[in-house]
DNA sequence: ATCCTAAATGCAACTTTGTTGCAAATATAT
DNA sequence: ATATATTTGCAACAAAGTTGCATTTAGGAT
């Protein structure tokens, strides 16, 4: 996905443009880590209803603007669809890093794609690399 | 992870050989695929209390007896921890496939392991390679 | 075999997270 | 400006997991 305004992203998806959904989709473009449900509560549950921001989050994964990341824990997080988290070779691929330390989860963009087999008779249509370690910031202090 | 029993298992974890433990790990045991605590509610929530196998699942993962699988679900599935789960060159490695016709997760033993380089900084101790599409099954069906 | 003790379980209450139905509000096309 | 489909807020609900505590039990010691 293009770093493009919603007012545009509402043009190709039919979405209308309002307070919260930009208010949200702010937050992720600022937001240097995926992010939770949770965690839009937390920054907008005061000025909008957490009925609305679950919507709101519900909707902007099921039209692209951003995507759950698999992780271990009993909660998701998102964050925004990239240029690169497109398709190589009819393969949609994301890589991303879980950090222990921080408890923070990061997309790793410009990755070289690796085309790893898979056993006859499955067909994947996408997939999640989850690196789990110690991140950049983390190991240096 | 070898196939032994809870009682061997238990010599080297302390854990204490319960009824409802031999349930949960033979349950596991038998699964073609992974499960999610709901599922182990589902099959024994009759005959013990919700809360103690929550506990239960909890403690196996924690002692290396199942380990949970990364999904972008907003609910966990785990899986026997096998042999192959184990370290490849230092990196604890896992590589699963979830159908999105039979809503199942597979553990995709046997795979050869990719030496995926990360970005400078991060360090990784594991990686979950979670694949998503179309199964075996399904995809003969 | 019995006793002892730490670990495991059951139960009740609670919290967190997400969902549903519906009325009121509002964004956008005409 | 008006019309209308979409979005939002509110209340109620449901699912999933947690906590505290009293009771029971597994497994080692006697
Ligand atoms: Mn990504
Ligand atoms: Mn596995
Ligand atoms: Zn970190
Ligand atoms: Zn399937």
């Amino acid at each position: 996905m293009k770093k493009e305004s919603l007012k545009e992203k509402v043009k190709s998806t039919g979405l209308k443009n309002t307070p919260l959904r930009e208010e949200v989709l702010k937050i992720f473009t600022e937001a240097r880590k995926a992010l939770s449900s949770k965690d839009i509560i937390e920054k907008l549950g005061k000025k909008y209803d957490r009925v609305s921001i679950f919507r709101t989050i519900s909707t902007f994964a099921e039209n692209g603007v951003i995507h759950a990341i698999p992780t271990s824990s009993d909660y998701v997080v998102y964050s925004l669809c990239r240029d690169n988290c497109a398709t190589a070779e009819h393969l949609d691929h994301h890589y991303h890093f879980f950090c222990r330390r921080c408890g923070n989860i990061f997309c790793l963009n410009d990755f070289e794609f690796y085309n790893i087999k898979l056993p006859r008779g499955y067909k994947a249509e996408s997939v999640n690399i989850l690196f789990e370690g110690v991140c950049k910031d983390c190991s240096q202090n």
